[in-house]
RNA sequence: GGUCGGAUGGCCGAGAGGCGAGGCAAGGGACUGCAAAUCCCUCUACACGGGUUCAAAUCCCGUUCCGACCU
């Protein structure tokens, strides 16, 4: 019996040390469940664990983007789950670790997603500019009342996503929404990692004060010689567009870091929003023992 | 000592008599193909004391503090 455990929360909880303990515990390989540490090159900004520090558990879906290409759920979903497939069949468990609760929910849950369609996409954004963005949520109430109903009449990406859903599909978005939670794997367990805000958040000024004495910025240097800007999500990265901007005069050095530590922890809350919908979720508290709180429930 | 200019919410910053600009931060929230993204909500301030007025952050008088200049 394969199992399949995740470990989630927001940014600097300790996910990766974590998980590399639980899995040595069990036998079992960890699937990268994080957006950004999808791509090669982004290393020190990211936190991804370096090779020694793995301490030889097979590590997935690190590494396997570049740059310049943008990453997808869509994608993701498909490899990701091909990956615990894979771990399964080898006969061991598989560990997601990561802090992207979207990609997390795409794996575990019946999450299909329709299509894209790049020249659909970019009439419909040519459409935003020349009509404003009222006048396509406008047509989204009429093609789709419920999806304009679920949608922020101001958030532009989602509105358009959903025309071009109903483009493609000729049915409303919200007929493609599964009609009540269906997890293609029940009996995965979700642990999440939480901590004080306090705690968090000295946690994150130091991490960013050390990525920068680790050479954040060379390496985002020479992400940017191989082209980081070209792409639309990799440039997004935490510090990474920081970083960028720095590169071209918009803010200092000083700012940089001050405004990644700041981001980071705008980003922590909105991860901790995110994960707290998720009534699966057991989470795990800084005071406990993590490590024999979460192999205690694994094993009962 | 004198003259002039300031003093606005955690910070920045407009307003210059009449339904509590705005931005940032903070907190809360949404979320099915860019998700470390995108977006929504909340946070009633005007240095202090008097006065004028139906009505003052906005006008008048005084006080305190800051800045510039003068002696």
């Amino acid at each position: 019996m394969n199992r399949t455990i995740v470990i989630c929360g927001a940014t600097a909880t300790g996910k990766s040390d974590i998980a590399i303990e639980v899995a040595l515990e069990i036998g079992a390989e960890i699937i990268n469940a994080d957006s950004m540490q999808l791509y090669r090159g982004m290393d020190i900004g990211t936190a991804k664990l370096p090779l020694e520090e793995r301490k030889g558990v097979p590590h997935h879906l690190l590494d396997v983007l570049d740059v310049t290409q943008d990453s997808t759920v869509a994608w993701y979903q498909e490899l990701a789950r091909s990956k615990v497939e894979e771990i399964h069949n080898r006969g061991r468990d598989a560990v997601i670790v990561g802090g992207t609760g979207l990609y997390i929910k795409a794996i575990l849950d019946d999450l299909n997603f329709p299509d894209t369609n790049p020249d659909i996409r970019a009439r419909l954004e040519k459409e935003a500019e020349n009509l404003g963005s009222a006048a396509l949520f406008g047509r989204l109430e009429e093609l789709d009342p419920a999806a304009a109903l679920a949608i922020d009449r101001a958030n532009l990406r989602r509105i358009i996503r959903a025309l071009e859903v109903i483009e493609i599909t000729g049915q409303p978005f919200t007929a493609n929404l599964p009609r009540e939670d269906s997890s293609r794997y029940p009996d995965a367990l979700q642990f999440g990692l939480v901590m004080n805000r306090e705690k968090l958040r000295e946690r994150i000024d130091l991490r960013v004060e050390r990525m920068w004495d680790a050479g954040f910025i060379s390496e985002v240097d020479s992400l940017i010689a191989q082209g980081i800007e070209e792409g639309s999500t990799a440039q997004r990265a935490l510090g990474y567009a920081q970083i960028i901007a720095m590169r071209k005069g918009l803010i200092s050095e000083d700012e940089a870091r001050e405004e990644t530590k700041r981001a980071s922890r705008q980003y922590a809350r909105r991860q901790e929003t995110w994960f707290s919908r998720d009534t699966r979720i057991q989470w795990v508290t800084e005071e406990q023992p993590r490590l024999e709180t979460i192999l205690k429930k694994i094993n009962s």
